[in-house]
DNA sequence: CCACTTGTTGATCAATTGATCAGCGGAGGG
DNA sequence: CCCTCCGCTGATCAATTGATCAACAAGTGG
């Protein structure tokens, strides 16, 4: 009757398998109620008891940064930068396509809940994925509008506030739970080309 | 020698005097540890022993209750209102001072720190304030620059853009600590004529 | 200067929580 | 079928934390 154990609830598991199974269960508690959940009501979640969280974390504060490094890690991918310097691309088209692609990097219950309890906790790593946001994605992107024929240059503080206008909707969906948009396509190609005409010397 | 004892460390103080020391360290203390600080911390950063906390707030709910009363009441001016209704005044010139007064009052490490925590730990009161904002603020707002001549109508996506935008101004600086103009206001001038022009019919 | 009022404290309790460990029991090898 | 390996559990510890209470002492009136 019962055919190979794969799909049945078996309790003994590979420690690899094990410990995804513990840390998605992690990301997923941390995101929801912060770093300062408990690891019994992770455990819980995870369906698993108490004690085996430290047979594979050896302490709350390395689980915390295994937490950190799945939901941090190649989050920015590095070809955007080259896109963002085709310059065979309309720069509104171009920036569309980043920001496009950006939102669907960062726009998840997790990753955004996540960043901001660090955030407010004082994480250095968001210092400096911001940083990395600031000089390798927003000051290139402002280069390419600054080169464009028929745009004033912007500053990289307008830089930031196209870039806070459209993360702000992540903020109101994950964070205040607020509805917004299913697909902020539409909300972002407006960001856009509103950010772009306000650069267009006045007729 | 000593002269009259109100600048000296008196012990004994009256129970006004004393409930708003401690709401006080109690709001900063929050502020910068989240609602998960410990009644102890805060005792010390107002000077007291944990046990008097309790002597003027029955619980730390209730005393995260009179938090959420200090740093939410009366944040929000009604007068705003009538300023943004203000027809007399250029479209343009109303936005920016109805950010400038908006960003004055909120700007400030505890409300932005505290409001960012019980955002994240699914306060009503976030709701209730932001729906406010959308409702009172922003739709008023889009409703004044719809009837400016040679403007197009924004929807309410736009507008929280633009607000979006703006807010994160705020939150880079008093939630992920990084470094922002001292003064607001040129960057929000420039974020609204932007917005604005982005309004306008292409030529 | 004494005595009463009451603002304040130190001690303490029970519940929670991070962390540990001896031992149970599932599963594969012989 | 048994034996060994090791993934896993239940029990437990020490520290932390919200909350309580009897006792202390600062200030005031007589």
């Amino acid at each position: 009757m019962d055919g190979p154990p794969p799909p049945s609830p078996r309790r003994r598991l590979e420690p690899e398998a094990r410990r995804e199974q513990i840390l998605d269960a992690a990301v997923a508690h941390f995101a929801e109620v912060g770093l300062g959940g408990t690891t019994r009501d992770l455990a819980r979640r995870a369906g698993v008891t108490q004690a085996l969280v430290y047979q594979y974390f050896g302490s709350k504060a390395e689980l915390t940064e295994a937490v950190f490094a799945r939901v941090y890690l190649d989050r920015l991918d590095p070809r955007w930068v080259d896109a963002i310097r085709d310059r065979a691309t309309p720069i509104e088209a171009r920036l569309r396509a980043f920001y496009a692609a950006y939102t669907r990097a960062i726009f998840t219950y997790e990753w955004m809940r996540i960043f901001m309890w660090a955030g407010l906790a004082g994480e250095v790593l968001n210092r400096r994925y911001l940083d990395h946001v600031g000089e390798r994605l927003l000051a290139p992107l402002r280069e390419e509008i600054a080169a464009s024929p028929g745009l004033s240059a912007p500053s990289l503080e307008d830089m930031w506030n196209l870039h806070g206008g459209i993360v702000y909707i992540g903020i109101r969906r994950f964070i205040y739970r607020l509805p917004t948009p299913e697909d902020p396509a539409p909300a972002i190609a407006a960001a856009v080309a509103r950010f772009l005409a306000g650069l267009r010397p006045a007729a």
